[in-house]
DNA sequence: TCTCCTTCTGAACACTGTTCACGATAAAGT
DNA sequence: ACTTTATCGTGAACAGTGTTCAGAAGGAGA
């Protein structure tokens, strides 16, 4: 089971040993803690202090098992890759399987609060998520899409992902104490914003204003990826 | 003209005092102190404290002017987009348009250290960006894209623009420190790396190894706005 | 000169991440 | 069984954060 070790990337941030402890606590309960708190206070809200509460331990305990605050957002960013499924490359499915990658992003991404803003921060190329980069990568190259293109590829697809879960989850945190009523109230207001906006000076904003307050976020993510796609498929074949 | 400093007797009164406030705060001062702070400090070390220092003022003094940390990055933000020229859309360069749009905004995050963090975490549609929303959603529907495309465009042209450069800036900021000799080292390290891993598991990662250490950021910004640009293309008279 | 009013100050509050000398505790050695 | 030893967790402290608020300073108007 156990393969060879990937060599650890330079750039990564030095480990602590992994010290086998006995009982309690472990890198793992703490990143379980850790989203606990996430889940509850959001970002701003996710101290060390509070997830040190959540275990009943002290605030020190917490750096004998993470080296600072920095590599416990890393950990819970490596999280979300866990247990993720890596098709097979089918060069005929490429599409959907960029696709299928892309919706799984965003809907881990959206498993917990704020979680965008913490993938924001963070560089997928440390050893632990070399495998993604790997497959994602597999898959665009299996399309015949050429080199300089598929290097490019999985950046701007993930970067898309990432901002545009962000981007959402901005707006959903920025009404999250507001009840069914009073949003329903912002969401016409803004609507009507939109539509009131004199026209000379905007309007193309006011032609598409239905669009753009309309809030099936899954059909834009569909959308989005659906652009990009088809400008990558449109290297197919060249130089 | 200042008089040299003459300390003052302990028995007498205590004197009116040393820094006259010839103009006021306003606004725009304490914005142009917030960068200057950033540009030393960095994100992480910009703080109402170190703004109000660099305007030799008590903190408490900042909060007249601004309701706090949060309308501050507001209003930085907003200085992005100050002076910005705005063409009339001409459908016939539509795409270069675009970029020129994109190229821009690349630069302006440039400007300053960590711009791209603070950018990344507004949202604009505030009144005062309306206009350059407007502009670009013009250039965009110029082009006979349908409406939905449209739409989306916008933000799907920002997050890619916001997000390559935060990722930009996220590698740059992590090397900061370093001078030119290790960062070098560095580099092929890196590149090496990528080249050293195994290939029966990594023959994808290792393939492209040499396109994706490379440096030249201004290429792949202009390739990802390309492929994106495609992706738009190709909606052009569909409905 | 006296009052009003705006602007700025100083101190305080409740937090934050991080470090470190010190105890408790459980395993290992005798 | 008793002692040693090493590890894990504690509590207190440090230096910093955003924000608030009673009051002082200074100029304008009466």
């Amino acid at each position: 089971m156990s393969q060879p070790d990937i060599p650890p990337s330079p750039w990564g941030r030095p480990r602590k040993r992994p010290v086998p402890v006995r009982h309690p606590l472990t890198r793992d309960r703490i990143v379980d803690a850790a989203f606990t708190v996430l889940d509850r206070e959001g970002y701003d809200g996710l101290s060390m202090r509070q997830v040190a509460a959540e275990l009943d331990v002290a605030v020190s305990a917490l750096y004998a098992h993470v080296s600072g605050k920095d590599e416990l957002l890393e950990l819970m960013y490596h999280r979300l890759f866990e247990g993720v499924e890596l098709p097979a490359p089918d060069p005929a499915r490429w599409q959907e399987q960029v696709k299928d990658y892309m919706r799984a992003g965003r809907a881990r991404l959206r498993e917990h609060r704020d979680m965008a803003r913490i993938s924001m921060s963070q560089v997928p190329f440390t050893a632990e998520l070399l495998p993604h980069v790997e497959q994602l990568l597999a898959i665009i190259r299996s399309a015949g899409l050429p080199d300089r293109v598929a290097a490019l590829a999985g950046d701007l697809l993930s970067v898309f992902m990432e901002g545009f879960t962000l981007e959402e989850s901005i707006w959903q945190e920025r009404y999250r104490d507001m009840d069914e009523e009073s949003w329903n109230a912002m969401r016409s207001e803004i609507q009507e914003y939109f539509a009131s906006l004199p026209p000379d000076r905007f309007p193309n904003l006011v032609a598409v204003a239905g669009l753009m307050a309309d809030e099936s976020n899954d059909y834009r993510f569909e959308l989005g990826m659906e652009i990009i796609i088809r400008g990558l498929a449109s290297y197919v074949g060249e130089k």
